[in-house]
RNA sequence: UCCUCGGUAGCUCAGCGGUAGAGCGGUCGGCUGUUAACCGAUUGGUCGUAGGUUCGAAUCCCACCCGGGGAGCCA
């Protein structure tokens, strides 16, 4: 007989004559001559509460090792609860133990935990309600992802992992090496000789699918990456991660003004999506971890994003009634608390800025008119900051190599890059999103490291 | 990396110069419909590590390690 899902029971919420589960138990409650366990599958934040009594098999022994934590087969008939906390329930006929749990170290209790304290059992925190519901919305949203841009016609394409060339020069990186690093190779200068490393060069982690989208843009027109990306930045943030995931769509034949669609167009599908698919663990988040978070959900999807210039945003800021710690003035990068007070004082919503100073932007952004900006757009949004960075890109090839000299980047590195100009150059433009900065969005966890199963940090990569 | 707060029982924390505490959890007992069940009893500690001050240090000082929050960098 085929094994159910708790969700689908719940569900359908009807009584059946028999049903066979297999979980993990929650919670016992223990009477005379019978109990109340919760059992969850995974498959949904509720467990199913099955009701043993001792006229199943065993009964003395079985009950004894029905712990919290233990794996359990349960057959049974479903029927209405006499209890009030649910409308059906499981009456077991039989049980089968797969896997006890020793109560005396389990170290999850039946009561909430710190997230730090989750974080230092990472094997065993997806158990708990909160970080189940995370990686159920996280899933949701990744599917949500891919379905945006299949309907409307993008390819996903796998930009490498490996790479050997720092071509945006976004953050430290990690080297990927197989040399014998108790005893390198060196050169006669007594530098590490890495032509006799793995690929005949340095070799880095990527930091960015960008560059490689383009090429693939420059073929297939709608393309998108979403993978693995790496910073060996030492940072010590809620927000950033060595190991995160990223989405980069690239667009040939599109400006600015369409980048900036297609990102607005974008976080509301996933919002939307996600709101549709995981309405018991998104209610869960708002009355436990942010009570915010659905009207924000509901803000994103119903709202038109506010869009300024860099330009206009240093204007209000100038005249905002609140003392920054850095002051403003055309030509700073906008700090942390500018961008705060735009999206969560000032709009309430999400603003999209774009054409900023060319000196704080990277070398293969398009200048504007005039050369003073460049076409680069950033989307803020309350409670996170900067969650999509995109432009369109530089597609004149004269301009191009211009702006990698003036920003002292090494052209011969790029040649395959320069190259997409020299032979059917189109204008084209995309972002850059960061996929557990989306799911900490969505779901109001304020620490980035309980967004991801694994999280990789200074320090710390124990599971 | 910088600023700041913290590290005491399995967990969450109180204690802040003079015998190491509470709640929860665990264990045992009670209870025929529980919902983080309830009631009673009980168990549990190199006070992050190493120095120093003191008659005496969890408590004061110093260094280091680790964690939270904020900042920088960014996604």
């Amino acid at each position: 007989m085929e094994t159910r899902r708790v969700a689908d029971i719940l569900k359908n919420g009807q009584p059946e004559e028999t049903v066979i589960i297999k979980g993990w138990v929650r919670t016992k409650r223990e009477l005379k001559g019978f109990a109340f366990t919760e059992v969850n599958d995974g498959s949904s934040l509720a467990g199913l509460q099955v009701v043993l009594d001792n006229e199943i098999p065993d009964y003395d022994t079985i009950i004894k090792k029905v712990n919290t934590g233990a794996s359990i087969e349960v057959a049974g008939k479903l029927v209405p609860s006499q209890g009030k906390g649910q409308k059906i329930e499981l009456k077991a006929n039989s049980v089968i133990i797969y896997g006890e749990a020793d109560l005396e170290t389990y170290p999850l209790q039946k009561k909430r935990h710190s997230f730090e304290f989750l974080r230092t059992i990472s094997h065993l925190r997806s158990r708990t309600n909160t970080l189940g519901a995370v990686f159920r919305v996280r899933n949701a949203c990744a599917t949500a992802i891919h379905q945006f841009f299949q309907e409307k016609g993008f390819m996903w394409i796998h930009s490498p992992i490996i790479t050997a060339s720092d071509c945006e020069g976004a953050g430290e990186l990690f080297t990927v090496t197989n040399l014998n690093l108790n005893n390198l190779p060196k050169n006669d200068a007594g530098e590490v000789d890495y032509s006799q490393d793995f690929f005949g060069k340095p070799a880095y982690l990527t930091v960015s699918g960008q560059l490689q989208a383009e090429v693939m843009a420059m073929a297939f027109q709608n393309v998108y990456t979403f993978g693995p990306t790496f910073r060996a930045e030492n940072s010590n943030t809620s927000r950033h991660l060595a190991e995160f995931w990223m989405v980069e769509p690239e667009m040939a034949f599109c400006d600015l003004e369409g980048d900036q669609n297609l990102a607005e167009e974008f976080l509301k599908y996933i919002f939307k999506y996600v709101l549709e698919t995981c309405p018991e663990d998104m209610e869960f988040f708002n009355k436990w971890i942010n009570k915010t978070v659905l009207a924000t959900a509901d803000n994103i999807i119903n709202n038109e994003f506010a869009r300024i210039t860099y330009t206009k945003a240093v204007e209000l800021l100038e005249k905002a009634d609140k003392k920054f710690e850095f002051p403003v003035e055309w030509g700073i990068d906008l700090q942390s608390e500018h961008e705060r007070y735009l999206a969560e004082e000032l709009f309430k919503k999400p603003v999209i800025v774009s054409n900023y100073p060319k000196e704080i932007k990277a070398f293969y952004m398009r200048l504007d008119e005039g050369e003073k900006t460049v076409s680069a757009m950033d989307v803020l949004a309350p409670n996170i900051g900067e969650i999509i960075g995109g432009s369109q890109r530089e597609e004149r090839l004269d301009v191009l190599e211009r702006r990698i000299q003036e920003t002292g980047m090494e052209s011969d590195d790029l040649w395959w890059y320069l190259d997409l100009r020299r032979y059917g150059t189109v204008p084209h433009a995309g972002f850059g999103l960061g996929f557990e900065r989306v799911v900490q969005f969505m779901t109001g966890m304020t620490n980035i490291r309980d967004v991801i199963p694994f999280p990789r940090t200074p320090l710390n990569a124990e599971f």
